[in-house]
DNA sequence: TTGTACGCGTTATCAT
DNA sequence: ATGATAACGCGTACAA
């Protein structure tokens, strides 16, 4: 079914159809002849063929780590609702954490798409390499990037607010869970923000109190032991997520420590479950669905613009966060 | 960049380039030529281009009620980690449970895509009539559906062994906090189950003890509450799904009463969060990963068998699940 | 207002 | 082995 043999039916010609279709003139009666025409036979014009021709194709690409991550899902429903408004349609790209692909997602969409929104962890040299050959606007989400539009939390200050946070409750000795510092945002910028913290209130940064470790719950879990086993264990627990933290306090209800009393525990993300963990895991909002919101409406915009590339794109966003009080400290 | 650039480049024609990309016979010194000026240009063929020419797109659209439900994500999880390794791109339709969505949905990927998966909730005539229109296959996922492929979980009889499972610990009213029968998997099959269990076992049924809300959590909670006020309340409350279990566990605890001890509280699902609730809630586990996996693979066979529709397709599948004992019974 | 003819990038057919 | 050409479905400049 296309449009030629719509326009047999409604006895007209293609143009006719076409111009119906695409708001142009066309007289009452062609009109409602092929009104009645597509009603019946349910035609809807090929996107494909439609794309060949105006060179536009109304995709967007999203690149994400794991769909089914609470974080990217909720990206994704930020970024899906503000595009489907806006009448494109959303390629979905999940990587499974891994980095070729990736690459390969890049590759594929780069012409396949009118522009793409890639959730990162880690950017490499390849990244930027495989940015330069795009033609068309690329926005990134959760890791900043240099010479690209980006849209992250304010990484840095989070952290430093929530070690803040512990040290006004009056812990001096605070534990540490990070991640490798391959994730810049996670890595390096809330580990600043620790080490930050403390040296302005002048508490002495101990080496044997910043476990690093990788995105698992496990890793939550075995890094609290290793840090309630040393001689002089910390009073309280910053873990840089959620998912760690809840790792975190399984390991110290396990092990009968109360918390807050014995250990306080704070997370950051604030992921559904820190709610309902007992007791209620102290965090840091983050504003995902919104971040992918914006990531939208930047990217539309940047299209709009007509811009070949989004390279040089001057302003980042920064998103701020809010430090939500229960009762792990 | 298209094909016929990288033929002038290579100094042949687009049809050896063409040949080239399609395994075809090319002569070692063309190919080397054409390989030399790919690499340099990084051009990959536009699938538009591709998809008129062949009549495939190798494009799959999956409609879903809200991608940023934790069900949703593990779902399309499973599916996309399929189809990437085929292959196929993936077309996401995000309804925000929004009926008429759904609709625009059926409509739009129609003819874009090669096939279709649809996550439903409530089936209805009109879906029947979009479903008719389809030139292409569709495979229908969550709920049961008559002459087309779906992919189910025993909801029926999962509810009905929960339901047992609370007998044989010593319960003998039930409380049941249900959803409205539009839903017919979560609406009707799991409060047949209920209803089937009890009399088997010649417990009668007490109309007071079935409450009716809609999914939300807030559901969950006040459903209870009117449990609770009841001249006599019950010992034991089954919730159909885990979201609604855990608003119910809420208003129990918020209210000084103790789980188990004072009420049994049992869900399904298997939610993430189901494990970390205190006292950890006693569920039973569905398979939604793998369901999306099985989708996509029977999609893509569907595709493959050529067929036009998906109608009249024989067989359906129906997961299993596991029941899982925590605490909270 | 309507219709004709062409082009978008690719693949398939057919000669050469 | 290679190249010219038609075809896929649609939009649009141009002619009528």
């Amino acid at each position: 079914m296309n449009i030629i043999e719509i326009a047999k039916l409604a006895g007209v010609s293609k143009s006719t159809v076409s111009r119906y279709l695409n708001d142009g003139y066309v007289s009452e009666e062609a009109s409602e002849k092929i009104k009645e025409v597509i009603e019946q036979t349910g035609f809807v014009p090929r996107r494909q063929a439609q794309a060949m021709r105006s060179q536009k194709t109304n995709l967007i690409g999203i690149i994400v780590p794991k769909i089914s991550t609470e974080t990217a899902a909720r990206v994704i429903e930020g970024i899906t609702n503000e595009l489907s408004n806006a009448g494109y349609e959303v390629l979905i790209g999940n990587t499974s954490q891994s980095i070729e692909k990736e690459f390969d997602y890049l590759k594929v969409f780069k012409n396949q798409v009118d522009g793409i929104i890639f959730m990162a962890t880690e950017i490499t040299p390849k990244h930027y390499e495989l940015f330069e050959q795009l033609h068309i606007p690329i926005v990134v989400v959760a890791q900043k990037v240099k010479d690209y539009p980006c849209i992250v939390h304010d990484d840095y200050h989070a952290s430093k607010d929530a070690i803040n946070y512990l040290i006004d409750k009056g812990h001096r000795s605070i534990g540490f869970i990070g991640v490798g510092e391959y994730d810049v945002a996670v890595g390096i910028e809330r580990k600043k923000g620790y080490l930050d913290a403390l040296e302005e209130q002048k508490i002495e940064a101990q080496s044997e109190y910043i476990q690093i470790g990788d995105f698992s719950h496990e890793s939550g879990f075995n890094l609290t032991k290793h840090l309630m086993s040393l001689p002089k264990p910390p009073s309280a627990i910053f873990a840089v997520t959620d998912n760690l933290a809840i790792g975190c306090m399984e390991y110290l209800k396990e092990n009968g420590y109360k918390i807050p009393d014995d250990v306080a525990v704070m997370g950051l993300g604030d992921i559904k479950i820190a709610a309902y963990m007992t007791p209620g895991l102290t965090t840091v909002h983050y504003h995902f669905q919104t971040m992918g919101a914006k990531s939208a409406n930047l990217l539309m915009q940047l299209i709009q613009s007509g811009k070949e590339s989004s390279k040089n794109y001057e302003s980042n966003f920064i998103f701020n966060y809010r430090l939500i009080e229960r009762d792990s400290v």
